[in-house]
DNA sequence: GACATATATTTAGATTCTAAATTTATGCCC
DNA sequence: GGGCATAAATTTAGAATCTAAATATATGTC
């Protein structure tokens, strides 16, 4: 009973370090962290990171190898050594491995990783377009998974948590949004799927979202807190990070830039893949000197896309450099739009785009430095094609990290 | 010595929950937190909302009456009663005050709360425009500072923290951004005054963020954790919000739109202010009727400001309501631009424009409509001038909070 | 005045921590 | 090989804190 009426049951459990236990279990997720952060470390490396007594750290070592997190190893040789050799021990990165999977419109691929996040298992499959039914897609995946496993030389029962990134926004629930009929291709169960046939946990995000979580853990975004990802490729999207905390925005779609054409010179929402098309089509019929563009589109057959551009662009064609260099102006004009709201320090371009980064960048930055007088500084990504796929594994470890009691190591 | 070569001394110890008396003073936290979102409250009450034992709640009680956060009040008489009468706890929301500072060009205004966020008392005096001397604008400040307090019958040694509002960016560590000469004008050095006269804790923080954080806590955005403030006056800046999280960007100068100029029909800088000018002083040329604005501009003498035109058009000025319908206008394509990139759940319409609110929301929310398939919710702030100051308070409640129980309460 | 009831307080036992004393494993020196 | 120095592990004793159960206390009811 209440003496002022409000109810407040239950309603702060989740703050409470009530037990003895809870104390215990604070001190385990510290060591481990420590762990985690460093290589093999003795109790006396322990005690000074943490604080504890000597007695305590050994014991929390002693309950965190039999959860299975750490492994001892055997006492190491050091070239001066006097007293009791330290006992030595190690997280072990091979407790369970995650898998990370970039869900794309044309093709799925898989990564697996150990618990620091060392890529064992590599796997990539054709989904066969949007028009394929989702069982097919379904099972191609699967397939996929089931050979980046195979590659690591581990069990789907060794996963303990998978990530997977989609090109369509995902709120903070791990729903897909609905607001474009477009975005519903994306929603064909994988969650559940990969749940109920693994038992796996699976945590969907969006695409541009993972590449910013990528760049931030180990591309040339690593150590900036303030981060913007531009994801260009046929469509664009932004994952925005403050303070190192990914935007979500009220229904996962901050970043989907989806209104373009208010901004002047830019054009349609789709406006750079459209612009890329337009120029290259129109160079075409001007009967330009046959360009490596051309040729690909005459290869290909269905027309040009945007990452045809990039890759004859990339290849040396000069059509497509220029097309590339009109891109990289427009580009500015859209970062610049995003970074005066965002301020971020640094603005990584990921996706097919960045393969042409020796021609992109020097319009885009000139342009930037025009219209902001401290504009943030332009990088092009170095993961690749992997982007995605490496902030689908980087999230996966997150919430490794964050929920490693609560998880059965099984055997 | 650590085998592998990094050196983790002292690296986690924030980390580390150590000892029991860590483990009490979570619980004093858990507890205080309850008892600040709740009235008096009983031992059992505290039981249900936390999970301790009953002997363990009340020897927290007793601890935090011991360190002057909580009373004891005397036992309640209620309808029903059985058994003992239950000793009854309530936070002490007197156990200090916080104020909250908005200093602006023209005019400063104080704030005076108790812990939980009630207006004891307030005052406001004018700075004396740009060209003050600092000395001079700190004695107003000093003296804002002494009337409020007064007003609300406090002492200048009952303050546990003070907020800092002003017009310029500001980083996460409290400086002062001056990447453009104009800011330096708010650089004044209050937090070194404040403290050094009376070794308060001053906490700096942009305008429009904290207009953000008052409409976030008791405006209308309260429950919206996606949410932006514009805050429209002179100039245009936004307080911005993800997952409750206030953005800073990598200088704090998120939300400070700077470029509105590559945005289509919007121009310059200070787009809107200017418009609001020059389409007052078209309209006074050309011999328009003898409008309340004309009134005005006439009065004051310095020429029509946006505020002018604000007033104006609140008073059933025409040609000031036609302004503000074209600034409405303008105004959706900023926000659109911002909406698209952030996704916010709410955008909220602070400054001297809320009082024109009625002219204006139609036709910012009609145009945003057809800029966005799936647009913001869009209010007007009903916190009025007080919304920069409120959010002041709120910085330095925040702070308290999270730094209860490290101050010290005094006598 | 006995009884029911809800709460406070006390007591006993468990867990976990720290700090100090003790033991153990290693290298070095004679 | 035996003693010594050293660094670490382990054991021991003591303190803080928690829980749960037993006991005491204050109130209303019959």
């Amino acid at each position: 009973m209440c003496i002022t009426g409000q109810d407040v049951k239950g309603q702060f459990l989740e703050l409470t370090a009530n037990s003895s236990q809870r104390l215990r279990r604070t001190n385990m997720e510290a060591i481990l962290a420590v762990m985690r952060r460093s290589d093999a470390v003795t109790g006396t490396d322990l005690i000074e990171a943490t604080g504890l007594a000597r007695a305590t750290v050994i014991a929390v070592c002693d309950d965190l190898i039999q959860a299975g997190w750490v492994r001892e190893l055997a006492p190491q040789k050091v070239t001066v050594q006097k007293g009791r050799p330290a006992r030595v021990f190690e997280f072990d990165a091979r407790a369970g491995v995650v898998v990370g999977l970039d869900f794309g419109s044309e093709k799925t691929t898989a990564l697996v990783a150990d618990l620091r996040g060392n890529i064992l298992g590599k796997a990539t499959e054709s989904l066969g377009g949007f028009t394929a039914p989702d069982a097919q897609r379904l099972a191609t995946i699967e397939k996929a998974l089931g050979k980046a496993l195979a590659d690591a030389d581990a069990r789907h029962a060794d996963v303990l948590v998978a990530g997977v990134g989609i090109a369509a926004p995902v709120d903070r629930s791990g729903n897909i949004s609905h607001s474009q009929l477009f975005w519903e291709s994306f929603d064909i169960g994988i969650q559940e799927n990969l749940r109920d046939r693994f038992g796996w946990p699976v945590l969907l995000a969006n695409d541009a979202n993972l590449a910013a979580m990528a760049e931030h853990w180990m591309g040339v975004g690593r150590g900036v807190n303030d981060l913007a990802v531009m994801l260009a490729g046929e469509r664009i999207g932004f994952g925005l990070m403050d303070s190192g905390q990914l935007l979500h925005g009220a229904s996962g779609r901050s970043g989907e830039v989806g209104l373009l054409d208010l901004v002047d010179g830019v054009g349609t929402p789709e406006g750079i893949a459209a612009l890329a098309r337009d120029m290259a089509a129109a160079a075409c019929k001007k009967g330009s000197p046959a360009t490596v563009l051309a040729t690909l589109a005459d290869i290909s057959g269905v027309g040009i896309t945007a990452e045809a551009v990039f890759a004859a662009a990339a290849q040396g064609d000069l059509v497509s450099a220029q097309i590339l260099d009109a891109i990289g102006r427009r580009m500015a004009r859209v970062v610049a739009i995003m970074a005066t709201f965002m301020d971020p320090e640094l603005v990584v371009i990921g996706g097919a785009v960045a393969a042409s980064s020796s021609i992109l960048l020097t319009p885009l930055r000139t342009e930037l430095a025009r219209y902001m007088p401290n504009p943030p500084r332009v990088e092009v990504s170095t993961l690749g094609d992997a982007i995605v796929t490496l902030g689908a594994v980087r999230l996966a470890l997150d919430y490794v990290e964050k929920h490693a009691l609560n998880l059965d190591l099984g055997d």
